[in-house]
DNA sequence: TCCTTTACTGGACAATGTCCATTATAATTA
DNA sequence: TAATTATAATGGACATTGTCCAGTAAAGGA
């Protein structure tokens, strides 16, 4: 059980943590695209064969409003559709050439951004930097059977 | 600098964690208020005598729109404002009774959902995630010039 | 005083997100 | 097999959230 000042302190460290990452996720607009359709499109790139019910579970967004995305992405064409040969209800996703050239323009800039973001840290404290927030990640998000 | 490698776990750390926070926050919503709402009132609670634009600047939020959520609040008697005597274009915000009552109410929530976020945790884990945050805390927003 | 800046606000609007219903197909069960 | 139920995708309608601009009042200079 953590003590009030630890829990305070985590929360200190959760809303300027999230306050910068905001910052930087609003730097996506850079491109024209919404935060949003950006994660699509990302979610899109980052596996072979997507169908729109996956995206929205996997992003945690509303199916409606994740069809409408995909539709725009598809006008756009950065987006095709294809017939799942599974299930004639489901459609998988893929990237086109020019949805791949802004994967991995976005992809591109996130890597910046980041290391922006630690780029006035020396070299060292970079390194602590990572191992810390890698340990968080092991600690909150890997095999959490065996905690 | 670090490697690409690196890169993408913090990225991956950063994914999960502000996915997982997400969570979290929309549960605030148990209160009735929205998300901005509550950080309005949680901005003037924390501080003993903000104006509206502090708040607006404090939260990187629009004047316009903090100014709307300010007066919702206003109107739910969760928040005053009183003339400031150096300025009679600025207000000072205030929470009343009932407000600092809800304030306390989701202070309280904030700090069981990161108890309950750790809660399957083992302790020794537990002070480990605390300490690799506080790290990251410090590294990245404590005494930056003295890097 | 005159000009410029700042604090706050409302109106109008744009963007974002939610809810519900429909259609087509699958999966399950009688 | 036939009937029933569940799921995938989507559009319509709407609610919420956020942005932009302009106006008023007060400060702060030159």
């Amino acid at each position: 059980m953590l003590s009030q000042k630890e829990i305070n302190e985590i929360r200190s460290f959760n809303r300027k943590y999230t306050d910068q990452l905001g910052l930087l996720n609003k730097q996506v607009f850079n491109t024209g695209f919404s935060f949003q359709e950006s994660r699509v499109l990302l979610e899109i790139g980052s596996h072979s064969s997507l169908s729109p019910m996956e995206v929205a579970k996997n992003l945690d967004m509303d199916a409606s409003y994740t069809s409408r995305i995909i539709n725009k992405l598809v006008k756009l064409k950065l987006v095709t559709k294809h017939e799942s040969k599974e299930d004639a209800r489901s459609k998988i996703l893929l990237l086109t050439k020019s949805g791949q050239e802004l994967f991995d323009r976005i992809d591109d800039d996130s890597n910046k951004q980041i290391q922006h973001l630690v780029s006035n840290i020396p070299a060292q404290k970079q390194k602590e930097l990572y191992k810390s927030l890698t340990t968080a990640y092991d600690i909150l998000f890997k095999n959490e059977s065996e905690n």
